[in-house]
DNA sequence: ATCACTTGTGGGAGCGCTCCCACGGTACCT
DNA sequence: AGGTACCGTGGGAGCGCTCCCACAAGTGAT
């Protein structure tokens, strides 16, 4: 009712200059109060502060946008239908961390899926308009052409997961060789000989790396390099089922599987099940996602964790660092950044 | 190339200004292509179009929204923690219908989440700040002051589930008791006799609902009511257990029971596999909402079905509906729109 | 006292649009 | 011929902010 009262004649919002005139001040007095510059006298401070409440005054985003030439807000594109989204813990998990750390900023989320050609279409024009300072970008295949239209249109980026070594967008992404080499290693502690493989999908980037990490973690122990121990799978319950088939066909001996996901051991444990194998008894079998699938199978699964929500957080805080730094727009190009965040073994009964 | 080209030499975007240079003609004039306007002759309307495209012109957002007095954007606000939404498919859904009624638009869709008294808060500036043209608000509580505190802001606003029979909010509905009905009347067709009820949450309007189609079906056959055929529950599938425990403690000669919720089901079914009833032979069993669970369930559920991906559509019709007529300020407060839509029941082996 | 800075402040200019009024032209009536 | 209507068009004004320059007042070295 006060505060009712207490707006302007004019009915509508108030704006930068009534407030100024409340508080006996200029306009732009007013504007360093409210971003906070430091360039104010205490006792100014105080009276805006008193104006704004007293009419309580909230700043005309598309003004400011307008005259700064910026939006405040990021978009986290999601290159993927609305449906995976919402079938996959990891994007609730992304989410999660993003939404954290863009709590205490004036910075604005938007969820934005292109799943199909028309939604690609929509956000090229979308981006082409500039309605974000800046894009998150997950789950990328290697052959998308977003990436490359981002640098193009100088909007600042950060992928999760890069698609190569070579990456040139600033990226985070969890050590997935490294990962791949604490599963394996694991598996050898417990004293497994002969530990097969399934791949991801080898076009994306972080499923090679958990192939090199398993290689590498055998060789290192002195197991000698057996191709036939290797099998595609492609992330999806009936690939790791194939996979497995196959590899019980090839080496009927083995003793271990390290799956490159939790969704692929689920198949590989199907397939385990019906030649009568234990597990892990007969066969210890490691997940990589430590997804609700991990703990919810039986046996429990032993998997791989990532710290997907603080690769969320990460991710913002490199994007919010990159378009702070766009404004002198020299030194730009150098000083690439790719994070890498460390994965933890999660042990569970499976192995 | 061409495109690049052709950029003004400022470097930056191209301004309605430049393509009224290009095309020969004045900045209304381009404007009034730009939004469709019927009031210019096909010639003219071909040089700036022509003009647009050389110059790939894409209108600025932020001097739109700061000239006209809106932001064609809109919010989904969602009063849950992240985490219900991704485990509930009826979010899913409804984001489907919601989008794709929004795809041929120029309006962009915003997805907040209000869970934690910390967010609340951010949305509450947010809104104050008319940061949107209108809201949709799903699954709302009784007692959530969200409702009123958008029509105190006089923000247009659909509410998907009216929190009464006198909601204020233009709302859309599926039909609660009309499916109930529809359920209870299947079992009462397949010769049922002693029917059960399991309710949803009591403070839920649309659980009430189903409780009155439930024993307004009764009635209509010439059942005699009776209060120890109905046992609490909260959507939960413990609470399904427990009410279903509890029922036939009560009730031991129940032949069918009808759960206001599929996960309720769930629990039921788990009650009645510990008692030795079996499904449908001894029980019959009707869910509601036909998830994933229904269809997955051991027998597959019978269930009730809505329109939830409709409803994001109508909703969003009404919305816009709405804010189109927000313009003129007369002829508010009347025509309160409470849509209804009709439900279908699934029928599977369980009944 | 003079100069050179620094600090806090006011307000002009301008961001890129939409809205609306004014104007010349054409068409159709008297 | 004059009057009235409407159509298509140009461009001024203004949306509410930020940026930046100018300037007054204070501070300290000379």
């Amino acid at each position: 009712m006060a505060s009712h009262g207490a707006r302007s004649r004019s009915g509508g919002r108030p704006t930068l200059e009534e407030v100024a005139a409340r508080a006996g001040v200029g306009r732009g007095t007013v504007s360093r109060v409210i971003n906070g510059s430091p360039r104010v006298s205490d006792a100014t401070r105080a009276a805006v502060e008193a104006a704004v409440a007293e009419l309580g005054y909230v700043p005309n985003t598309a003004a400011r946008a307008l005259a700064a030439n910026r939006t405040d807000a990021i978009a986290l594109v999601v290159p993927e239908p609305e449906t995976r989204f919402f079938a996959e813990p990891y994007f609730s998990d992304m989410l999660r961390g993003v939404g954290s750390a863009l709590s205490d900023t004036r910075m604005q989320l938007l969820l934005i899926f292109a799943g199909s050609d028309r939604e690609r279409q929509r956000l090229a024009q979308y981006l082409a308009a500039h309605r974000v300072d800046g894009v998150l970008l997950v789950s990328v295949h290697a052959d998308d052409p977003l990436p490359d239209m981002l640098s193009q249109l100088e909007i600042p980026a950060v992928i999760s997961g890069p698609r190569s070594a070579a990456e040139t967008l600033t990226s985070v992404d969890s050590d997935n060789y490294g990962g791949a080499r604490q599963a394996v290693e694991h598996l050898i502690g417990r004293g497994r000989r002969t530990i097969a493989h399934i791949t991801g999908r080898l076009d994306v980037y972080g499923a090679q790396r958990r192939t090199d990490g398993y290689r590498d973690a055998l060789r290192d122990a002195g197991h000698e390099a057996d191709e036939l121990l290797i099998e595609a799978g492609d992330f999806t319950e009936e690939g790791g089922r194939r996979a497995m088939a196959a590899l019980l066909e090839r080496r009927p001996d083995l003793d271990a599987v390290f799956a490159a996901s939790d969704v692929t051991a689920a198949g590989a444990r199907h397939a385990l099940r019906e030649a009568g194998r234990r597990i892990p008894d007969d066969v210890a079998l490691v997940g990589y996602d430590d997804s609700a699938i991990a703990r919810h199978m039986d046996p429990p699964l032993t998997s791989v964790r990532q710290p997907i929500e603080e690769m969320g957080h990460r991710m913002i805080d490199l994007l919010l660092a990159e378009i702070a730094d766009r404004r002198p727009p020299a030194s730009r190009e150098l000083d690439r950044r790719q994070m890498v965040l460390a994965t933890e073994l999660v042990e569970r009964a499976s192995s």
